[in-house]
DNA sequence: ACGGAAATAT
DNA sequence: GATATTTCCG
């Protein structure tokens, strides 16, 4: 119970010092020439291990011909002249997946804003404090772990996991020492610089979508040559390892061995033995995602009607489920394996994404695990709009500590009410208007039942295969086809200048709409929300029970009430097949419309079910909407933020176009005059 | 490379 | 606490 254990507390709260990995490589960028001698000397002063360059493409060009193993940290301005520092930030966040602190001589609320929302994990004000210098290995670390520790956002200790060190001196385990022997060797040799070698490895989400192929391929290839390595051979499923495979034909093979021993168990398909088995089995490892009807040429596959198909029952079953509550009703129908997790449905990040196994992720943009993480920029972000220049280190619990409710309150927040004006933006299903549709519970029915998991598949479902769903292009929504197929191009094969564009366009159309207030954030961003984390980020570890909270609370919302408001349409298109099911099952049908919209998870919705921005006091609002914007990955969510300068368009100071030494010395000079002398002051 | 089983994550 | 998934090891 190793996790329990950390969860509870038992392991250190915070990154401590003890655990500082010496020698990180980290990626020193700035034009100015002073300055960065004095930051490589500070890093080196720190134990780490500088590689300076002078400027931003410098920097990109080496980046991308080390390549990302090369190095752990980057530590970039974001004034300079050869290149738009914000748009480095991106282009390493989304080429590298490093974490990445920018430097800001100004230090003002808005630089960081855009800087955090380009992808940097943090921001450093010049003078530096050596201090903070010192720490932003952390950063390595919580990258790392913060995905995989996240989650349970009730729990009060989650600040401490997310500061909980990682890659200390075990390497990537930081697992305690195990009982047995196995895990003793922690010592690998691992640990100091192959980051990636540190890594853990994605969890990789069974959907059905995946057990679908998987089950196809071992059906194909008879349960004697069925062995791992052909397995994945034949399921031509990237990301997936043959490990994967093992392990989860392993895990089939124990239930089929459980149901050969146990013949007596419940057979609600009623089917032959065989199909029984396959369909019990996906009920038992299925992720409440519909069947990909390209795998299941039946058609059926729905809740409503659950016909053998030529290829089998392989999970055919879906696992009604209400999300919101993270309770199961599938009448029985299926066992209750896949509804642990109470934040949401397990769907996976890979919507149509025809190759890719759903995998958790760390997201660069996203911080919907770290609750302490978003505490912490939170904080940085305040004391900016105070002119403080923090000297704690975001992670460290005592940050952490200050904002208790932090993670309850930006999910409560995550996905405020959509106006009107934004849903127009998208055509449902078959052409439907989002506000034609859903309005009835059997609007909703009747269209999820008619094309099956279309809308599933496309828009929520992270379905690894849903590439080959027979009825994907039956789905006439722009939004949904143009969207998609992007996830496919960057997610895996990560493209800046597609992801660039990506975001171009919807920052461009949430500009259209121009949001101004804390509730208008839209089905649009909320369903893109998990594509940028997608996008932004190259190792999808935590997609499936993280980034897609959005995700699945749009699931909760879409399907599992028929409320009147608009809002909860706007989710329509999104609503799982299986949450039909439920029918009116989820009680946020009986939530304002807000609530619907925001689709709060029960523990959130305790906090007040609309938006939290609105119900906390000014700082506090604000950082639960810098989420929101994070997530977004767009300046076009800006608006929703409380901080009035900080909209999508602000080129304001931040955007310096040049920075010379003047203009550093201009930066620098006051600052340092203005606060007490810091003889830990990099600069 | 396999597959069983322990470890760990959710 | 039960399971799912990963990791270790023979």
């Amino acid at each position: 119970m190793a996790s329990g254990d950390r969860r509870h507390g038992k392991e250190p709260a915070a990154l401590e010092e003890d655990n500082f990995p010496e020698g990180l490589h980290v990626l020193a960028v700035d034009d100015n020439h002073v300055c960065l001698r004095v930051l490589e000397a500070a890093l080196r002063q720190c134990k780490y291990k500088p590689t300076g360059v002078m400027d931003g493409r410098t920097a990109l060009k080496l980046l991308r011909e080390k390549g990302e193993d090369h190095f752990h940290l980057v530590n970039t301005d974001v004034h300079m002249p050869d290149m738009d520092g914000f748009q480095l930030l991106e282009l390493i966040g989304l080429e590298m997946d490093l974490p990445v602190i920018m430097l800001s001589v100004n230090g003002e609320k808005a630089t960081m804003y855009r800087g955090i929302r380009h992808g940097a994990c943090d921001y450093i004000v010049k003078p530096a404090d050596i201090k903070e210098i010192r720490n932003i290995w952390q950063h390595v670390v919580r990258k790392n772990h913060v995905a995989v520790i996240h989650n349970s956002s009730d729990s009060d200790d989650a600040d401490q996991r997310v500061a909980r060190p990682v890659i200390a001196k075990g390497g990537a385990k930081s697992k305690k020492c195990s009982k047995k022997k196995r895990n003793d060797g922690e010592g690998s040799d691992d640990n100091r610089g192959r980051r990636r070698n540190t890594w853990k490895k994605p969890r990789v989400s069974w959907t059905s979508e995946l057990h679908n192929r998987f089950l196809e391929v071992v059906n194909r290839l008879g349960v004697d040559r069925a062995v791992p390595k052909a397995i994945l051979q034949m399921m031509n499923v990237h990301n997936l390892s043959r490990e994967n495979v093992a392990s989860h034909l392993q895990k089939y093979r124990l239930f089929l061995k459980r149901v050969t021993d146990d013949p007596t168990k419940p057979n609600h398909m009623g089917d032959s033995s065989e199909s029984r088995r396959n369909a019990s089995y996906m009920g038992m490892s299925h992720q409440g995602v519909p069947p990909s009807s390209a795998l299941c040429p039946c058609g059926s596959h729905n809740i409503y009607t659950a016909p053998p198909s030529i290829l089998g029952p392989y999970g055919l079953s879906i696992q009604p489920r209400n999300w919101a509550t993270g309770t199961v009703d599938n009448g029985g129908l299926m066992p209750d394996t896949g509804s642990r997790h109470a934040s949401g449905p397990p769907v996976g990040p890979f919507a149509n994404t025809s190759d890719q196994p759903m995998q958790d992720a760390f997201p660069r943009i996203h911080f919907r695990s770290g609750k302490s993480y978003q505490s912490v920029l939170r904080q940085k972000l305040m004391e900016a709009n105070t002119s403080v220049v923090p000297s704690s280190h975001p992670g460290t619990s005592s940050v952490a500590a200050e904002m208790p409710n932090g993670g309850q309150l930006e999910s409560a927040n995550q996905f405020p009410v959509q106006p009107r004006e934004q849903i127009s933006h998208f055509s449902g299903p078959m052409g439907m208007r989002p506000s034609a549709m859903g309005t009835h519970g059997n609007t909703q029915l009747s269209y999820l039942a008619g094309n099956c998991s279309n809308p599933w598949q496309n828009n929520v479902v992270p379905s690894s295969f849903a590439g080959s769903m027979v009825g994907a292009p039956l789905l006439p929504s722009s939004q949904v086809n143009v969207i998609l197929p992007q996830i496919n191009q960057t997610i895996f094969a990560p493209s800046s200048s597609e992801m660039a564009v990506f975001q171009n366009e919807q920052q461009n159309q949430m500009a259209g709409t121009n949001i101004n207030n804390t509730t208008s954030v839209g089905v649009y961003s909320e369903q893109m929300t998990p594509l940028f984390n997608m996008a932004s980020n190259a190792a999808p570890m935590e997609m499936t029970s993280v980034n897609f909270s959005p995700m699945n609370q749009m699931m909760v919302n879409g399907g599992s009430t028929s409320s009147p408001s608009p809002n909860l349409q706007a989710g329509n298109p999104v609503a799982p097949p299986a949450q039909m099911a439920n029918g009116g099952g989820s009680s946020s049908s009986a939530l304002p419309g807000h609530l619907d919209s925001s689709v709060a998870p029960p523990a959130q919705m305790v906090n007040g079910g609309r938006s939290s921005s609105s119900a906390l006091p000014g700082h506090l609002g604000s950082s639960v909407t810098l989420q929101t914007q994070m997530l977004n990955g767009g300046e076009g969510a800006s608006g929703i933020l409380p901080v009035q300068d900080d909209p999508a368009g602000q080129q304001a100071s931040d955007d310096q176009p040049t920075y010379n030494t003047s203009n550093f010395l201009k930066d620098i000079f006051p600052s340092m005059a203005s606060q007490d002398f810091n003889p830990d002051a990099v600069w």
